[in-house]
DNA sequence: CTTTATGCAAAAGCTTTGCAATTTT
DNA sequence: AAAATTGCAAAGCTTTTGCATAAAG
């Protein structure tokens, strides 16, 4: 007894509506709890299915962050984020990555591998945690 | 009936003496499958417990890699990793960490975090993986 | 009607931890 | 003898999966 919709389950579109609606970039169990308010017998399963879809779609992003739990970005644009290193929140950088050509020159001559890509993540103290 | 030692345990020293000895960045129940084979007896748990604490006095190094199991490096000195998109392997780039300060900086100006650090991990195909 | 997604629960993968026994200092 | 560490096993946490049922196209 559900309405009809034009892009997935009701289950889908509102994980993604709720994910959109913060910018606190949650983990799944976070984004179960978001979710559950206003549909309260929806399974982690589900979560964590739709998540993955929403990723694999490119409507979302996910982002795994060195050593911790996998964390859900609503906006799916390429875009740095850091880390404070007090309060563990996630915060966006909308800057462009960029780490030079010669880094990755560079790399190529010291491994022989064919470098074509990397990731950058920063760390710091947020604005809120420097009082 | 252990021989006497001079820092800390057998099990500590064998563990610390493996990783060294190879070039793989291996994960803890690699590490605890190269140990075993000189000593059999030892346990999983000891093996997590001694890497900790190798980590905690700068004698190694955690990998903490997007997304993926945790690595032990035996080369404490910083340098940077490359993984291989093909095999999964992991490779050490003997390179200083270079990104400049001006994207730090302009961090800092895009977030009002005060940036402290960053991690640069590289991607792309190992020696091998090419033919 | 066929396909896809759901809820539930169990399993899987990695890591940590409690504890009595052993080793180290 | 006191402090630190071990082996074992159980628990923890995050994520994935099997399956019968329900919703979507």
């Amino acid at each position: 007894m559900q309405a009809k919709s034009e892009r997935g389950s009701m289950q889908r579109q509102l994980i993604l509506s709720e994910l959109r609606g913060v910018d606190s970039h949650p983990t799944a169990d976070q984004v179960y709890d978001l979710v559950r308010r206003k549909m309260p017998r929806i399974s982690l399963g589900t979560v964590y299915r739709n998540l993955e879809s929403l990723v694999e779609a490119g409507e979302i992003q996910k982002l795994e962050l060195a050593g911790r739990q996998r964390r859900y970005d609503g906006n799916a644009q390429r875009h740095l984020h850091i880390r404070c290193e007090c309060c563990g929140g996630v915060g966006d950088v909308c800057l462009e990555q960029t780490v030079g050509q010669e880094v990755l020159a560079a790399s190529k001559a010291a491994t022989g591998y064919r470098v074509t890509g990397y990731r950058l993540e920063l760390s710091g103290v947020c604005p809120a945690c420097q009082e």
